[in-house]
RNA sequence: UGGCCCGUAGUGUAACGGUAACACAACUGACUCUGGAUCAGUUAUUCCUGGUUCGAAUCCAGGCGGGCCAGCCA
């Protein structure tokens, strides 16, 4: 409620607060209704949170419900899929897991009872047919000429759909309301189709299912849901949503539309993450560069994260043709992770250090805070040695001015380690820095100088010797252009690619990271936040980039160029 | 030429007739054994034009701009 108090409710907030005054409603209880054809991605996320945040609000119900009508479409693998992630998000159904396919006997029923009440008929038109006398935007459609059929015979010829008697496409039920209805979801829709296809829960116990504008508002009535919150684009929907609860005269819900989001710098549809997946841009549907919550998962991306991100995003009605920047949802992630993550020492790109004065064969270990934000989180033992690898984007022979780093001549600290002064940069014949001789100053053992001397740098580093070899995937945006549909003439979102959104590399880690399991989350210290990876071996660490550490660095470099 | 919905900093949201707020981003600076974190500061005549009012982002009218809709998908 925090996030309420601190900015005032959204108008979703207020129109459930005003239908409990006003008494429309005496309880909240709200659903998520996915369909099982696809994995969940972090649009839907907000979907969830927004309904789960207002039963949660408001001292009310949640209803995880599978809206699985269309057999041709879903999967088992999807529920459970949607499962696990509804699950990871947070969102909390109790023990109302619901399936639409369970209610299609009631519907059926109902759907009996329109065409009784002369409310519905057997249309046997085709679909090419129904659509060239739907009208258009403009004009007016044409009746069905088995519009008025008697109710003897609908009854029959319903009957006989359902007994599997027609073809599929041979006939449907349509909803007999106006065929001149300025929207055109009113021009008698279609409530059932004829689909001789096995349900994935039902088996071959039916073969006409519903269509959704049929069946939803069902379903919500069942449930005995309140308040039924789409995105905008069931709008148009809702004069319909409407009318058959009416016709039925049965428990009517409340629906109410907001308006979904898109995030810069990728794309959020199943159409597109199928495209990505066949076409090899990605590697499979939790690939830690898509945003589905699979591949945020991967990632490394916090529930909290991502709750925190749909909780400051809000909701509106505002439809917005851009995207919220990612940018914020890495802020949450950062600040999720800068208090909970462990950190380590890990050189992702290798430049060795000799200590010339460190006494050969000597080793020792220094004292190392795990978390500087958590001081429960302890300390732990970094072997040193004289042989070490600091990162070489650390090292510049020729620094420019605001270049605090390693040089020729220059001192720097060790991370919990000494203060070392750079000798000499080694080079290979083509004119490569492949090694530093360093010399330190024991009297700095642990990062302090008795004499209170200042360095300008402190550098992460690791011991050659115990190092752990480990690979590290560095993630960026999946695509250059914050607006992926940005393209050049005739070309798609693909040609945004980003060709470095993925860069696999041979990193070089401090032994505690040995231990890591897969899910496990840290932050290398000044390089960012990694998440251990499934595909680690015992001894071969994988480690996925969730995000980068802020970067003033980087800032003032590109600043110039 | 139809219907429905929506226009507030770069982005997302708030202000509910009383003088534009929050977060992120960006930019300054302070501090720091992570160029991290933290702290301080800077960034808007609310799409336009009229009207109502002592007073309008809020109400009204007309423009302009954007989104959705012609699946036997959801």
């Amino acid at each position: 409620m925090s996030e309420l108090e601190s900015r005032g409710a959204d108008f979703l907030h207020e129109a459930v607060a005003a239908d409990l005054s006003a008494g429309r409603f005496d309880r909240v209880h709200t659903r998520f209704p996915p369909e099982p054809n696809a994995y969940l991605h972090i649009g839907h996320a907000k979907a969830v949170w927004i309904s789960y945040g207002i039963a949660r609000d408001f001292g009310g119900l949640f209803n995880l419900r599978f809206d699985d009508t269309n057999p041709a479409a879903e999967e088992q693998e999807f529920v459970d899929g949607i499962i696990a992630d509804v699950r990871w998000l947070g969102a909390d159904w109790g023990d109302r897991l619901f399936f639409a396919s369970d209610y299609f006997e009631q519907m059926y029923e109902w759907a009996v009872q329109l065409v009784r009440q002369g409310d519905a008929y057997v249309c046997d038109l085709s679909a090419e047919q129904v659509s060239a006398t739907r009208g258009t935007l403009t004009t007016p459609g044409a009746a069905s000429p088995f519009r008025n059929r008697s109710v003897e015979e609908n009854l029959d010829l319903f009957a006989r759909m359902r007994a599997g008697e027609f073809p599929d496409g041979s006939r449907t039920l349509r909803a007999k309301i106006d065929m001149a209805h300025p929207n055109l979801n009113m021009r008698d829709p279609v409530m059932y189709r004829i689909l001789h296809v096995a349900h994935h829960r039902q088996g071959d116990k039916w073969c006409i299912y519903p269509m959704y504008d049929w069946a939803h508002g069902l379903e919500d009535s069942i449930e005995g849901v309140t308040h039924s919150l789409c995105s905008l684009e069931y709008e148009n929907h809702r004069p319909l949503y409407d009318w058959f609860l009416d016709r039925l005269g049965i428990y009517h819900p409340r629906q109410i539309e907001f308006a979904r989001y898109s995030l810069t710098y990728t794309v959020m549809s199943k159409r597109r993450f199928v495209q990505l997946v066949e076409g090899g841009h990605v590697n499979g549907y939790d690939d830690p560069r898509l945003p589905t919550l699979a591949g945020l998962r991967r990632r490394g991306v916090t529930p909290q994260a991502i709750r925190a991100f749909c909780e400051r995003i809000g909701v509106g009605k505002a439809d917005t043709n851009v995207a919220v920047d990612v940018a914020l949802l890495e802020h949450f992630i950062r600040e999720e992770l800068n208090r909970t993550a462990p950190r380590r020492m890990a050189v992702l790109d290798p430049l060795r250090v000799v200590i010339e004065n460190y006494p050969e064969g000597q080793a020792e270990e220094l004292d190392a805070v795990n978390n500087p934000e958590d001081a429960a989180a302890g300390r732990r033992k970094v072997p040193f040695g004289r042989t070490l690898y600091i990162e070489r984007e650390d090292f510049m022979e020729d620094p420019p001015k605001k270049f605090f780093r390693m040089a020729p001549g220059r001192e720097v600290r060790l991370r919990y380690a000494y203060f070392i002064t750079c000798r000499e940069a080694v080079k290979d014949a083509a004119g490569n820095v492949v090694e530093l001789r360093c010399t330190y100053d024991p009297a700095t053992r642990g990062g302090d100088a008795p004499d209170g001397r200042k360095v300008k740098a402190t550098l992460h580093w690791v011991a050659a010797d115990s190092a752990v070899d480990a690979e590290a995937r560095l993630y960026g945006h999946l695509f250059t252009q914050a607006d992926p549909d940005e393209a050049p003439e005739g070309k798609d979102y693909r040609a945004n690619l980003n060709p470095d959104s993925m860069k696999v590399i041979a990193a070089k880690c401090e032994p505690a990271l040995a231990a890591a399991a897969p899910g496990d989350r840290f932050q290398f210290e000044r390089m960012g936040y990694f998440c251990c990876d499934p595909d680690s071996a015992a001894g071969r660490p994988v480690f996925n980039r969730t995000v980068t550490l802020k970067d003033t660095w980087a800032k003032v470099q590109k600043q110039g160029k």
